[in-house]
RNA sequence: CGGGGCGUGGCUCAGCUGGUAGAGCGCUCGCUUCGGGUGCGAGAGAUCGUGGGUUCAAAUCCCACCGCCCCGACCA
């Protein structure tokens, strides 16, 4: 490709609302544009190593036996109204209404239209196992998009779903599954971890995340140095502390003091001059509807997916300023477990206290500071055992430095990602509201059991870039390039230099190399530049210079120095490359 | 949804206490230069986000709306 014609338009500055380092190179580098918020115009630089990314996806899964499909992107109502998830979905889901003011919404993930295919023309035990999956565009309502294609509102996602006779058969599978994503980043080149996930709304009962390890990931991911335990910190478990020995009679009593306007355990800790250690965090929630206290040590982080399956529940929200008056008779900021079920006051839409949950941290509190369920008041000398009993104990909190692996008790260590792959076994979750059975050898129907597995194409690029880049720009992982080499021609006025380099040109094709070839009339200096920013990941120099030596210039974009290589020996020295 | 900020050529931004628009980059043309974003000159390009109000006069002040961004809540 001649790039003085090529679609490629560079910027010296990244726009203003460039929030990370990949979303301005990318806009620099001429790959993308936004053309509203969360969702990005992808120009010809940009789509090619989307591309290359999607044929990395697609040899992979063709190759354990996936069958690509083309799903639609708008999808009817009434297909997601037998799951439910009309309703759960949310205001993630956009929805659209045709001329005829039937109701539709622009696909945000594929589990109805795929298992409503599925039942209509798989109806036999002979026809499984079978894996579909398709490239499609997504489109999800975020709240708040940002970091550029790496969470936008519409995005390109690889998702498959497979089916199965069998929990057994699905589980076989679902390791086949993550061998090829194993094997798809790292021919991407990328530096991942596969880690244990949460499953969330999709639902189901298990699931890892693929992570590329970055800094600026959203993800935080607990990593156990002695026996490879690794898991979002949203899911992973930790290990029980040990337990500190009560000694009742160092106990203080219980003592009122006064904290006006003080809410939050940071400001109560300062003011008091305690360590947050110390503090009985105290939060309310309706589970399925019926509140619920959940206490955590001050200094820790309650988890919600880790509550909800403590409790059992599916419905999961923070509880509204109401309940916390009913309850606690005072503000959030100031509940506090002590001697709560016998403060109850009924009022309306309010119902009283189901259970006291704690995490296990607690149980090595003692003389604890929580709220005194008074306004602009905190209690001192709180004690387990005396002064609260939770009703049950769980691991609540989300892991943070200190806390230990389940599995040894080492110490985690904490590690950044970026998400671009999730691998979940969905059970008979959408077979069952859907409806999607086959007959086995006896004639007996029974539910499919299913797997499903996505990949955020366009988000991987990005992580790449957040991955491999410098201070001049991007330096891709040459797999996933767009092309491979950048050739630079320096005197392009020069019919000599011209004519070496469209040689140069043709042997870097003839070895099977894809290449960008800058002929444009400008300073060298604008084209290292270019060059540099755009971060192909092998370069070529034709210049005045080292022709009359026979000679061009070779230099890897991940290295400072260049090489002369013989103008005679070019094919050779491709040919070593590959 | 709460809090904050911002909307001025393609990009980055200036424009104070009102007098109907500027710079740099980019683009076009000419000369110059030619191994790390040359230098000089000449141009093209903006109903100052939209609507309303105040005023002799609004990019500037006021109101509403829209859009965008940041922090938080939310999240395959």
């Amino acid at each position: 490709m001649k790039l003085s014609n090529y679609f490629l338009p560079t910027l010296r500055e990244a726009p203003q609302d460039a929030d990370n380092i990949s979303v301005k190179l990318m806009f620099r580098s001429g790959m993308i544009r936004k053309l509203a918020s969360g969702i990005y115009e992808w120009l010809p630089l940009g789509l090619r190593v989307l591309r290359k990314v999607e044929n990395i996806v697609r040899e992979e899964l063709d190759a354990i036996g996936g069958q690509e499909v083309w799903l639609p992107v708008i999808q009817p109502k009434e297909l997601w109204m037998e799951t439910g998830r009309w309703q759960i979905y949310g205001k993630e889901l956009l929805r659209i209404k045709d001329r005829k003011d039937s109701e539709f919404c622009f696909a945000p993930t594929a589990e109805e239209v795929i298992t409503n295919m599925v039942r209509r023309d798989v109806s036999s035990y002979r026809q499984l196992p079978i894996m579909l999956y398709q490239f499609g565009l997504k489109f999800r309502d975020e709240i708040r998009p940002r970091f550029g294609v790496m969470r936008a509102r519409e995005f390109l996602m690889k998702d498959a779903y497979s089916f199965h006779a069998s929990e057994q058969d699905c589980e076989k599978w679902y390791g086949l599954v993550y061998g090829a994503y194993e094997r798809i980043f790292r021919r991407c080149g990328l530096g991942f971890k596969p880690v244990e996930a949460d499953s969330g709304p999709i639902g189901g009962n298990h699931s890892h995340e693929f992570m590329v390890i970055a800094n600026t990931g959203e993800a935080e991911i607990a990593l156990c140095p002695a026996c490879g335990y690794a898991a979002n910190t949203e899911k992973a478990a930790v290990a029980e502390m040990p337990e500190r020995k009560a000694d009742p009679s160092k106990f203080h009593p219980l003592t009122d003091v006064a904290t006006p306007g003080l809410y939050t355990v940071d400001e109560v800790a300062k003011f008091l001059k305690v360590n947050k250690k110390q503090f009985i965090k105290t939060l309310f929630f309706l589970a399925d509807g019926e509140p619920v206290m959940a206490l955590v040590r001050g200094d820790h982080e309650l988890n919600e997916n880790k509550l909800r399956r403590a409790l059992g529940v599916t419905g999961l929200e923070k509880a509204p300023q109401n309940i916390y008056e009913a309850i606690a008779g005072c503000p959030a900021g100031f509940a506090g477990p002590v001697d709560i079920k016998n403060k109850y006051v009924p009022g309306k839409d309010t119902k009283p206290l189901k259970t006291v949950i704690a995490d296990y941290a607690l149980k090595g509190v003692f003389n604890g500071v929580s709220g005194a369920c008074r306004n602009d008041t905190h209690t001192t000398g709180v004690n387990i055992g005396r002064d609260y009993n939770p009703d049950s104990f769980a691991d609540l909190r989300v892991a943070a430095e200190g806390d230990m692996c389940p599995n040894c008790r080492k110490p985690f260590e904490f590690k950044r990602g970026i998400e671009v792959g999730q691998t979940f076994k969905l059970g008979t979750k959408y077979s069952k509201s859907l409806k999607c059975e086959f007959l086995d050898e006896r004639q007996k129907s029974s539910l499919m059991v299913m797997g499903c597995y996505g990949i955020g194409v366009s988000r991987t690029v990005a992580a790449a870039i957040e991955q491999f880049h410098d201070e001049w720009g991007i330096i891709w992982p040459p797999a996933i390039a767009p092309f491979e080499f950048s050739l630079v021609t320096i005197e392009t006025e020069d019919t000599d230099s011209m004519a070496q380099s469209l040689k140069v040109y043709e042997q870097i094709h003839a070895a099977g190399f894809s290449v960008l070839w800058d002929e444009r009339n400008e300073r060298p200096g604008v084209k290292f530049k270019d060059a540099d920013l755009i971060g192909l990941p092998y370069r070529i120099v034709v210049s005045a210079k080292t022709l009359k030596d026979g000679e061009c210039e070779f230099k890897k974009r991940a290295e400072k120095t260049a090489v002369r290589w013989k103008l005679s020996e070019l094919p050779s020295k491709l040919a070593e490359l590959k």
